[in-house]
DNA sequence: AATGCAATTGCAAATCGTTTGCAATAAAAA
DNA sequence: TTTTTATTGCAAACGATTTGCAATTGCATT
């Protein structure tokens, strides 16, 4: 269902090499992350390990995207409202583009906006460690 | 303090304009907002109040917030870690640059990745209602 | 396969920032 | 001044996330 060839992650072999156990609850959150397309929540993850799994908790999974986030495997995005969303963190950097009226996310990448983000940073004196770039927007009215 | 000679909004007449009545918190409130040049939270607010007036109340500071926000007198900005930070909505338009280290705020702009913003937006079909950008970092370290 | 034990779990309770219901108070209209 | 009504302070509620703890489980060991 996804046209990039690109990297797929062994998130359990990493967790093994983190000297992480792989468990049961771990192993449908991994494989959920790793089978969607979206930014779903905490909440939303939840569900949809609930239907693997009804004996799943929250808690849990809120401890596993915390894991994996410490691993570097997935990234926490707080966009406007409520929950934080997550997605695997493999994969090219990119950045946001927020519907809305749908709540979808549009991803994007900019080169230029990338560099000039460095210039200005370095123009101040800084080092970047991490940016974070969302555009909130609607569907172009078409007049 | 301040170099700008820019404007000087009398919200305490914008208030007016709109139906609100003036009250003590209000004003006291407005004050600080002006008078400062960083990007207090609520909690912050609250504590700079209680020195002119220690019958203030946190509520009263939230709900101050939310009727100033409303009605486009100030930015509220939900930069990473806890509390809301905001700011008078006067001035130009600007981003930030969070010193990890010291917490500061950096405000900066930049024309050209404003305009690639819309760019970009435009041709995934969208129009921009607004958006953020924070740049996180630390001071560069001089070898 | 059976054992032992530390890591992990589910649950409930706690936490944190923020919001809200309500009775008391204070703006501002009369 | 009196009346009207918005606003307040307080405590309790809220939603998202975290935590303590006893029970369970992975997994290294026999
Ligand atoms: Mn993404
Ligand atoms: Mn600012
Ligand atoms: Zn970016
Ligand atoms: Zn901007």
């Amino acid at each position: 269902m996804n046209q990039h060839p690109a990297h797929k992650p062994d998130y359990e072999k990493e967790l093994r090499r983190a000297g992480v156990r792989i468990t049961r609850p771990r192993k449908i959150i991994l494989r959920i992350l790793t089978e969607t397309d979206d930014h779903p929540d905490a909440m939303e993850i939840f569900q949809r390990a609930t239907i693997i799994d009804p004996s799943i908790s929250l808690s849990t999974v809120y401890r596993t995207m915390k894991l994996l986030e410490e691993m570097g495997a997935i990234h926490r995005h707080a966009f406007e409202g409520g929950r934080a969303r997550f997605e695997q963190a493999d994969g090219e950097h990119h950045d946001h583009l927020i519907d809305m009226d749908t709540g979808d996310v549009i991803e994007f990448h900019s080169d230029r906006i990338e560099k000039l983000q460095e210039e200005i940073a370095r123009s101040l004196g800084y080092d970047i460690v991490h940016h974070r770039l969302e555009l909130y927007g609607r569907k172009r009215r078409k007049t």
